[in-house]
DNA sequence: CTTCTCTAGGTACAGCGTACGTAGAAGCTT
DNA sequence: AAGCTTCTACGTACGCTGTACCTAGAGAAG
């Protein structure tokens, strides 16, 4: 694997309409170089460096635009996220933010590692498995309440940066007592992360809208009443109070540990017997 | 609640230019109030009767029109779904779409829904739930890997329709032996649910590209060999060969289930004790 | 019949991501 | 210091999006 500086790779240059690249060309180009280093420029933009020190130095940083385009989605939600706007909000022209930000998707990049680094992690781990699962679910969901966009982004893309990087290691970290192997662990991971960003996601979706809620209930409870959905109507008509968030987090997020502490599959799977129906 | 017809809606003219309202028209509007029915339609797309039987039979059905925006999503993904897309496809001008769907949101709540009827349930559980479970986990995969699109739809949104609510009822009547109250099932069933779509999802964003792939690797490595995240080194060095998806599906599988099936916390709940760091 | 609602569809607009080109600043080489 | 090179900043422009609004005309209700 290289290291981190690769800025001169004279590989081919983007393939021109015609499929001229004979060896002679091949030399011709390493000779002189008609697109110095043309493409190839990482799709990834953590392998893109941040500066390279050649022309004038920027007047931003990746820093200060995924701030300013969480200030944004904080304020209005991720839909207001357009790259005119939080140029606008930088001060800069539409365009120059191409400059730091080869994409949007990058751009949520960014917002999605800014956001990964409000984690405070502990150092060490203390040892107890399950407390310092549940103290991290807690700091995580806090986090989404935090920054209502942050569920739909977390869940839409792997989303791997230097914050989240961090975040991982911390994980591994606090389950390696379990004595699960490193794949394990990042199953682990994988389901504890999705549980607490769909929840809230949920949360979220459900603190909407009011008068949509009142909708669903309705609707609901029609469907229910139709006699075609038995089950959903008896669950219906047993449902005690609508339960407070957090403690159906606590109670779930339990559960949730529960499944990644259990010794890695008792006896012999039982799902991979079954085949599905259809 | 209104039951599922409420025809007459005249609606008010909405600011015509011309207020060409005769003064026969307006003591006619007089007799009868102007807004009779006025606005009121609701959002919610299944709670908006399809045909209320007035003018010209409609040339399409909400199902020809998610068949069509299915076929799209399929071959070109959910982005290439737009409403001239979706409506060139049924031969249909643009803005003729939103006799049919209000708003493109809707248009997604229709393929949802859509996707959601591919399901065959049996009629009846078998009584296993464990067996049943897993059944539902391994078809609700092959829909999903049918369907690249559907994952991130339905991460993205509720998603209630008649389909969605069959399910949800089969659900019911499957962990109905657990003994767990209606609330609790419902949560079950947003984690089982939330798993797979995100294995799924996960599945999808791996096989998207060679190029991407390859080049996170080559990320991680670098950064693991950093040694600023040494659990995720070790991680990687103790990692055996990638894993078959199937089989790693049935692992974790296995593991929801069995939290979903253990008792309802077994003594006190351990995370409600503990509280965020930061 | 008349009346009135509904449908089909065109036109138009604001906003989006971004390809491309130009002007000039700043660092490296000589 | 000069010159070359490479970077930054930013305006213009294109194709695409969702959808507000309007006009005709079809067809059921009275």
């Amino acid at each position: 694997m290289p290291s981190s500086k690769s800025p001169s790779s004279p590989d081919q240059p983007e393939q021109p309409d015609q499929p001229q690249l004979q060896p002679q060309d091949q030399a011709q180009a390493q000779q002189q170089p008609t697109r110095p280093t043309p493409p190839e420029a990482p799709e990834l933009i953590w392998l893109r460096p941040e500066r390279t020190g050649r022309g004038p130095r920027p007047a931003h940083s990746r820093d200060s635009i995924a701030a300013a385009a969480i200030v944004i989605a904080d304020a209005e939600g991720l839909d207001a996220v357009s790259m005119r706007r939080v140029a606008a909000a930088l001060g800069a022209g539409t365009m120059s933010l191409y400059n730091y930000v080869p994409k949007k998707e990058h751009l949520l990049d960014l917002m999605l590692d800014a956001a990964a680094g409000e984690y405070r992690l502990p150092p060490e781990p203390t040892g107890d498995v399950r407390a310092d699962l549940a103290s991290l679910g807690h700091t995580q969901l806090a986090i989404f309440r935090r920054h209502p966009w942050l569920p739909a982004l977390v869940l839409a893309r792997p989303g791997i940066g230097p914050n989240a990087l961090r975040y991982t290691d911390y994980f591994l970290a606090v389950t390696a007592p379990t004595g699960l192997p490193g794949g394990a662990r990042m199953e682990a991971m994988a389901m504890f992360n999705g549980f607490i960003c769909q929840f809230a996601q949920y949360e979220q979706t459900a603190a909407a809208g009011a008068k949509w809620q009142a909708e669903m209930i309705g609707y609901l409870t029609q469907a229910a009443m139709s006699g075609n959905y038995p089950n959903l109507a008896q669950a219906f008509a047993t449902a005690g109070p609508p339960a407070d968030p957090d403690q159906a987090f606590d109670r779930s997020l339990d559960r949730v540990i529960l499944a990644i502490l259990a010794p890695p599959t008792g006896s012999q799977s039982l799902s991979g017997e079954i085949r599905r129906t259809p």
